[in-house]
DNA sequence: CCATGGTGTGAACCTGAGTTCAATTCTTCG
DNA sequence: CGAAGAATTGAACTCAGGTTCACACCATGG
């Protein structure tokens, strides 16, 4: 018996699965997910293309593995506005403000991290988060029906609304054509207030009568 | 000179092409993007693999050109309801229902249409179509703006508010795990309710005066 | 310093699904 | 009917890119 893992080395190893991550990170902002390779995540972290397969199973958890630890960040960031005191419908605004600022800052990282398609990994690892973002949401709105806030309504559901209204809206900035280096241009800007007040005016306003006259909804050939 | 594109012939091939077209459908549904693979597509239309390539040049064009099929009548349907005439409200809280139900019945197919990563180029479609669906909804809500039945409001942001908490909403009861035969069952319609609820309240109501007291937004480590 | 065993390397390997194409079958019309 | 030319076929080919692995290098502790 001759070796065994130092505290040192052990060190090294949790620093280069660091590199590595943070390489994903750094690849997929640059190029997204379509065109990510290990290969390349590999020479961004200065280490060899075995090595990855050293410290990750397959690309697919190794990017997952990526976009849930910035998921998990922002989903952080999120729920700390959300949970903050004030009025319901401001913590509400401010959370929607933040995720929308933070994502047109990180641009193509962000739309990869929201919209593009990925491994299924990946693409699982993102509904995952997206719960979680809504989870967030949803209590906040809860919280604030409970305390009068807002009227009664279907807090999940409108969670899931809030969510993607958000995200949908948030593509057509954040898209990787037509975004030459506009981050935080008026138009950005505008698009996020119209965001904010859309699910603002949607999650508190009195509960509207629907009407009930459907027409025709044949199906396709 | 011995041979003539006769019409009946010409006709046969329409047919074929016709064929391979619901045979994309069909697998699609079936199997989604994911496992859907030009082999069975040529299987399900009774064809060799060869003749699809003899009028498609290629899986992703294919594909695309299936989703736009589908997508472009449902944008049909839509866009009619949307354009009858009765209150702005009425005719948007119509729209949506409709979309919603058809897409509910459809299922897995439309969760594919709506939602499923596949080629580029079926992705780029699928944008296009969103954006069309977006159309709709914009120009009903400027039609709704301009005779006072909605407040004034960045239509173009509202309707992609529309369309994002329509879809994210819908992908819930759409998703391909944990669906068993529900297909209008009571939750989902519940669903479709609040989203209509949300989207029309979001429009309808008074501007949302917004706070600004914003906290903390540190970039990720 | 050397025996033991872990870690790093990167070129070679493998795979599966899209695509091709030579051979076959079918259509047309003199 | 038969020659010319299309359409069809499906087995074989291709190839990008993830994954492996034999070898080299380094760390440990007696």
């Amino acid at each position: 018996m001759a070796y065994r893992r130092t505290e040192r080395v052990q060190e090294q190893l949790q620093d280069k699965r660091n590199r590595i991550l943070q390489a994903v990170r750094a690849v997929v902002a640059e190029v997204g997910f379509r065109g990510a390779q290990v290969a390349m995540v590999a020479e961004a972290a200065e280490v060899a293309t075995g090595t990855v397969y050293r410290h990750f199973p397959s690309k697919g958890e190794l990017f997952a593995e990526a976009l849930a630890l910035n998921a998990g960040h922002e989903v952080e960031v999120v729920a700390a506005v959300a949970g903050s005191d004030g009025p319901a419908a401001a913590r509400l605004a401010d959370a929607l403000r933040v995720f929308a600022l933070r994502a047109v800052r990180a641009g193509r990282l962000a739309y990869a991290m929201i919209a593009e398609p990925a491994e299924p990994e990946v693409d699982a690892q993102r509904l995952v988060y997206r719960r979680a973002f809504a989870d967030v949401f949803e209590t906040l709105i809860e919280d604030g029906i409970r305390n009068g806030a807002f009227p009664p309504q279907n807090a999940r559901a409108a969670a899931a609304c809030v969510m993607g209204a958000l995200n949908e809206a948030l593509i057509g900035p954040l898209a990787p054509e037509a975004r030459p280096q506009d981050s935080g241009a008026p138009t950005t800007r505008a698009t996020i207030d119209a965001i904010v007040a859309f699910c603002l005016q949607a999650v508190s306003a009195r509960p509207y009568a629907r009407p009930s006259h459907l027409r025709s909804m044949e199906s396709p050939s």
